[in-house]
DNA sequence: TTGACTGCAAACGATTTGCAATTGC
DNA sequence: GCAATTGCAAATCGTTTGCAGTCAA
């Protein structure tokens, strides 16, 4: 998938982006920027594993651990949405606008779709009586054309 | 949770699982009639390892890893569903009516839920033509009310 | 009787942790 | 300079697998 952003819009997203991290009181380090650069800029929804390996022609020395570290740490403050799924490995994408997934049960690709017609609906009484509704994703397991070509 | 069945019907639906055990082939055993009939009468939604603990008084000498195998086996046939959660341990749930999931981000408590309204609405463009869809469930999370007194 | 299923123990993959060295502020 | 962060290696957690014995059909 193609960056969704232009350069100019992607720099300043960046800029937004060290500024949480100093209102959070996170040090804006190397390999954060380019780990939440790379998920603005792929905007597909890779694994902690996947994101080290595309990171390393960009940042030799950077470990597996600090990918899985930082991704945690930007998830708590809200930078970065682990993604709900099925699988054994989690995946991740940077928190911005809301959105839903399809995934491919084959494949596993994850496609963001937007549904305002949900976004804006009210809950059923009993799901809104039950608490604070944080995020409400929608998640639609399938097979994607390609995969269902073969 | 308590149970959502009635006698009657628990023995009915064990009926249906036990007919649809020998179609697909399976062999009903008395751990696999056990962890069906646990998922429907304590209609929460265990990870295996809860579910082990739970089912240890009835059938002593179960094994975890009979448990993991056997909701496989019964997930590959469609019998039980893998829930779809941002944690690391898996969750399980007979499979059955249509139905979403609130999930509190603290106590880990999931809640089903209907939403007729969401099930028979039309998908947007996009989703609709990406391929064929197996499932649509709404995941919503938040902190419910038990957890947003303390 | 026979192949599917189970329990056991050992392996595995994904993620987390303790620690010493490093780096941003 | 100091605390936060990193890289490394080792540990941990959830889950899967190989194998020999057991059980449903």
């Amino acid at each position: 998938m193609a960056t969704p952003y232009s350069q100019e819009q992607l720099e300043q997203i960046m800029e937004q982006f060290v500024t949480a991290c100093r209102i959070a009181g996170l040090k804006v380090t190397h390999q954060r920027t380019e780990i939440y650069r790379h998920l603005l800029v792929i905007a597909d929804h890779p694994s902690a594993e996947t994101l080290h390996k595309r990171l390393l022609p960009a940042l030799p020395s950077i470990s597996l651990d600090t990918v899985y570290r930082t991704l945690a740490t930007l998830e708590q403050h809200g930078l970065v949405t682990r993604i709900q799924t099925a699988e054994s490995q989690a995946r991740f994408e940077a928190a911005y606008k809301p959105h839903h997934h399809l995934i491919c049960s084959r494949c596993k690709q994850v496609m963001d779709f937007h549904w305002p017609a949900i976004d804006s609906i009210d809950l059923p009484e009993l799901a809104d009586q039950w608490g604070q509704i944080e995020s409400k994703t929608i998640v639609i397991y399938g097979v994607c054309k390609n995969c269902s070509k073969s």
